[in-house]
DNA sequence: ACAAAAGTGTTCGTCTTACACCCATGA
DNA sequence: TCATGGGTGTAAGACGAACACTTTTGT
């Protein structure tokens, strides 16, 4: 009574062990109007169906994990993830109430302003949530989101080049921007000056713009002193 | 060709869509003559027949990853860890000849001092190994074994709660045999005195031994001003 | 001149590190 | 009294938080 994925569908695939479905499910974060928000997709069928819940799907035959979690966030939404990363495991049996599914948590970052979510396969319908006011959430979606949201926030802590992952243009930005992610991922104020300072002695790969010829490195149009431009460095250094 | 665990058995667990095998490997940690090593067991038959491996198995149907671990850990080693986290994944296709196989990997840290290895259900045999002398491993089993490794060491920076799991006798233990701990697991040397006051400001839930009657709270027969000795309290503060 | 944000410097307290010193015990 | 490790104190440097100050633009 539990082993089936879909009812009608003739099994194919024979072991000699009971064995459990193995899926993906991804928290999208990105920043909306200085806020994070969280991408949900609105199930279309199954249990929970018309629930929010976190977009993800099962790992197919010659895919690593990262792979699936990198191909499900495309096929239901359309979104390339510049930060995509492991974060938890959810094993308990009876989680999902057709069967024995295992659950591996990934945490992604999308710019800020991203807006195309692509109308999804299994999915109504797919919109940003801001993180204090989620609605009530499929399985153990709740959970997973709150483990994954810990998760980042340490993450980012001890990394701050994930911050880049939320900017519109990596090729284009000020240092205010990078400061204004910066509060909203953490959610506490932080010192100007020493958010520079932190930014020269961690050494990030990222270096002003328009130092050839004319200067079109500054912000302008704005009426306070204009701030410089910079852009992230590919390589080490 | 792939699809298998064993040959001739009948094959009874159908679904309609492909699924991986699910398991769960475990590197023991403990220490030894002051040098941290890890237990390994010599594979007795299957892929890698010969080869020393880390002790592990499949996911049964009714338990969380988590019991998975502690089962297989006492069922193969006879061992109940202090310590038993997970730390990382490995999904990568083909990583087992014998088909599509996900691995959990746990870290275990079990007391100084253990030496009951009980005689293994799949295994030839078992043996500590320093971990700086290391046997070939089976599979990718080295991979996972460093993982586990350097996540294990990053815990204990930042919980050294972590290494009460390494005493003999938690109810009996001199600062110095903690100390000693500390410096084998992280492979650095770190200032007596300033590794006390360490534990006294991250307050460790431990508390001096014989504040009752009569003084049998130090150490006796060394050659030195005995040791104070302390225990570890369960409750928090 | 004024508001607003960029960009820089300075101070202060805390934590880390290294090292020095006395204490208790057995040989 | 000497060697050995327990136990504590202290000074120097690194690091982070808080804040003051100057600069550059638009209005």
């Amino acid at each position: 009574m539990n082993k089936r994925r879909r009812a009608s569908a003739s099994p194919s695939f024979c072991y000699t062990y009971p064995r459990p479905a193995v899926a993906t499910d991804i928290a999208v974060f990105t920043l909306r109007d200085g806020a994070p928000h969280v991408l949900l997709i609105k199930r279309g069928g199954g249990p929970f169906a018309g629930s929010w819940a976190l977009p993800g799907g099962f790992l197919a035959e010659a895919e690593t994990l990262d792979e699936c979690a990198k191909r499900e966030l495309a096929e239901e939404t359309g979104l390339t993830a510049t930060v995509l990363e492991q974060c938890a495991i959810f094993s308990a049996p009876g989680r999902d109430p057709r069967g024995r599914v295992i659950s591996v948590a990934y945490g992604a970052l999308v710019p800020s302003g991203t807006v195309s979510l692509r109308a999804a396969t299994d999915a109504a319908d797919a919109a940003w949530f801001p993180l204090d006011v989620l609605p009530p959430l499929a399985f153990d979606h709740a959970e997973i989101l709150g483990s994954v949201r810990a998760h980042v926030a340490a993450r980012v802590e001890q990394d701050l080049t994930l911050l880049f992952a939320f900017l519109a243009d990596p090729e284009h930005f000020t240092l205010r921007e990078l400061h204004l992610i910066y509060e909203a991922v953490t959610g506490k104020s932080y010192d100007r000056a020493n958010f520079r300072r932190r930014i020269r002695q961690d050494s990030l790969p990222i270096t002003p713009l328009g130092e050839t010829g004319v200067r079109t490195a500054h912000e302008s149009g704005v009426r306070h002193r204009p701030a410089q431009y910079y852009r992230i460095v590919e390589g080490a250094g």
